[in-house]
DNA sequence: CGGCGAGTTGAAGAGCTTCAAGCCTGGTGG
DNA sequence: CCACCAGGCTTGAAGCTCTTCAACTCGCCG
C-alpha cells in the first residue's frame, strides 16, 4: 500500500483523526512499478497524474544540452510528485528511478477531491510542499557557499534524516543507493572528486562505507564540520516527533 | 496600488475577469514603506502576514554561522512571500530590501478568503507557486553545472525577463540595482572574480554596463553562451503574453 | 570468460579564491 | 565649499580546490 507511506510521511505534518486516516487510506489509483533507471517523466512532457513513492528511491534532475546533469533531489518513499500537474504545467525537468520503484498513481482529479474532502489534508499537503520548497534552498545555499567535504557530510546528514522519517535506516546510518555519480551530480562536484572526500571522510573517521550503507563512526563531529542545522525541516513545529534534539 | 502591480503579474497566468480582478483590486492590507536594505524577515522569525511587494526589489537569503551568504533569489514587484505563513512555519531564511520598497501586508486570513473567493484566483496563486519553485530550481541547476561566465548570462538573462513581466525595462536592457557583492553571492562566487567575468563579457561584446543598467549587445549570443532556455518561465501555457519567441 | 558499470588512484592544469592595494562617487561635517 | 570617509568597483599576483585525463581494480551478469 502505497497509501500507508504516504500516511506515515503526513503524519509528521497533521494531527490526522480516523476518518482523515480513512481517506488517505482510501486513495484511488493505479500501483506501478518500475525497475531501476526507468526514466518515470522526461522534461517537457506533459503529465497526467501525480505519483506517490511507496517503496525505492528516484531523482528529479535536468541536463543540460552539452550533457551535463544536475540533481535537484532525491525522492524517498513517502514523497510525490508532481503536484505541478494540478495547474496542468509541463515537466520542466527528469525524474527517473535509481532503484527499483512502487508507486500509486492517482489522477488530478481524484487528488483535488482528497483536497476538498478534508481541511486539515489540504494542510497537510501544503505542509510537505513547504518543506519540499525548503529542501531546494538547502540545496541551493550547500552547493553555493559549501565546500566539497561540508556539501557531502551536509548532503548525507539530510537524507539520514529524511530516510529515518520514512521509517528505515538505523541508529547510526542507512543505506545510501546513490552512485557517487550520483552524489556528485547533485552536489555540483566530479564523481572524482566525490570519493576522494568521501575516502578522507572516513580516514578521517567520521563515517565508514559497507557495501553500500553509510555509517556515521562521529555525527556530531561531521553535523559541526558540516554546519548542519536541521530547523529548515520544519520540524519543530510538530514537538520534534523524530526524537532527536 | 500594490494590487496593481499584483494584479499585472496574476494576468501573466490566468484569464481573469472584471469580478476576480475587483476582488484582487479590493485586496485588505497595510501599505508600508522600507528603506534599502531593510531587514523584513529574519530567519527563525514567526511570520504574521503575506506581503506583496508593490515597487523596488528585495533578496531572500541565508547566512551560515561563519558569515558565508547565500542569496536565493531575488523578490521584484508583483512577487509575494511567504505564503508559509498560512501554515505557520517560521522563516527558514531571511529577507531584505535592496532599494527602497513598498508592500502591501495582507493577513493571512484575508489571504484565505481571497483563496476561497474565487478558484481562477487560487490556480493563479498555484501558478505563482509553481513558477517560484521553477527559479528555485534553475537556480540549482545554473550553480551546480555551470561556470562563471555561464551563470552571469545566465542570471542577468533570467533577472531581465522577469523586468519585462513587471512592465519596467526597454527593450535591450534593465536597470539592475544590486551590487556585484549580492549578484555574487547569489551565484557562488567571490565579488572579485564576478566582477572579472562581467568586464570580460562587455569586452567580449555581449553586454554594456551603464549607470546601474545592464544593456545586452547581443542576446542571442548571451544566451547560447549561457544555455538559457526560458522554457521553467513556463509562459507558453499562457501563449507567451511577453511577445518574446 | 569477457565486458561493463562503479569505484579508486595519480599527475597535471584550469578556474576561482585570497590577499592586497588603488580608484571613483556620493554623502557628511567642519 | 571643500575635505574626508565609506561603500562599491577594479586590478594584480599567488595559491588552493577541484577538474581533467588516464589507467587500473573489483564485482557482477550474460
Amino acid at each position: 500500500m502505497a497509501q500507508k507511506a504516504l500516511l506515515r510521511r503526513i503524519s509528521f505534518y497533521a494531527d490526522l483523526d480516523d476518518v482523515d486516516q480513512q481517506v488517505i487510506m482510501q486513495i484511488d489509483g493505479r500501483e506501478q512499478h518500475y525497475e531501476k533507471n526507468t526514466e518515470l517523466v522526461d522534461a517537457g512532457q506533459e503529465m497526467d497524474s501525480v505519483l506517490i513513492v511507496k517503496q525505492g528511491w528516484a531523482i528529479r534532475y535536468k541536463t543540460l544540452e552539452d550533457g551535463r546533469r544536475q540533481v535537484l533531489n532525491v525522492l524517498l518513499p513517502g514523497d510525490m510528485f508532481d503536484l505541478q500537474v494540478l495547474v496542468a504545467a509541463e515537466a520542466d525537468h527528469s525524474v527517473k528511478t535509481v532503484t527499483s520503484l512502487t508507486g500509486l498513481s492517482v489522477r488530478p482529479s481524484e487528488f483535488r477531491r482528497l483536497l476538498t474532502e478534508s481541511g486539515k489534508l489540504t494542510l497537510a499537503f501544503w505542509w510537505m510542499q513547504v518543506q519540499e520548497e525548503a529542501f531546494l534552498r538547502e540545496q541551493i545555499v550547500r552547493n553555493g557557499t559549501q565546500s566539497a567535504r561540508e556539501r557531502i557530510g551536509h548532503f548525507l546528514l539530510e537524507l539520514y534524516r529524511r530516510v529515518l522519517i520514512t521509517g528505515a535506516g538505523t541508529d547510526d546510518g542507512f543505506r545510501v543507493p546513490l552512485t557517487q555519480t550520483v552524489i556528485a551530480d547533485a552536489l555540483g562536484l566530479t564523481p572524482i572528486h566525490t570519493n576522494r572526500v568521501l575516502r578522507q571522510l572516513e580516514r578521517d573517521g567520521l563515517l565508514e562505507r559497507d557495501n553500500g550503507w553509510i555509517l556515521f563512526k562521529d555525527e556530531t563531529r561531521l553535523a559541526e564540520m558540516s554546519q548542519f542545522d536541521p530547523s529548515y525541516f520544519h520540524l519543530d513545529a510538530f514537538r520534534m516527533r523524530l526524537g532527536r534534539e
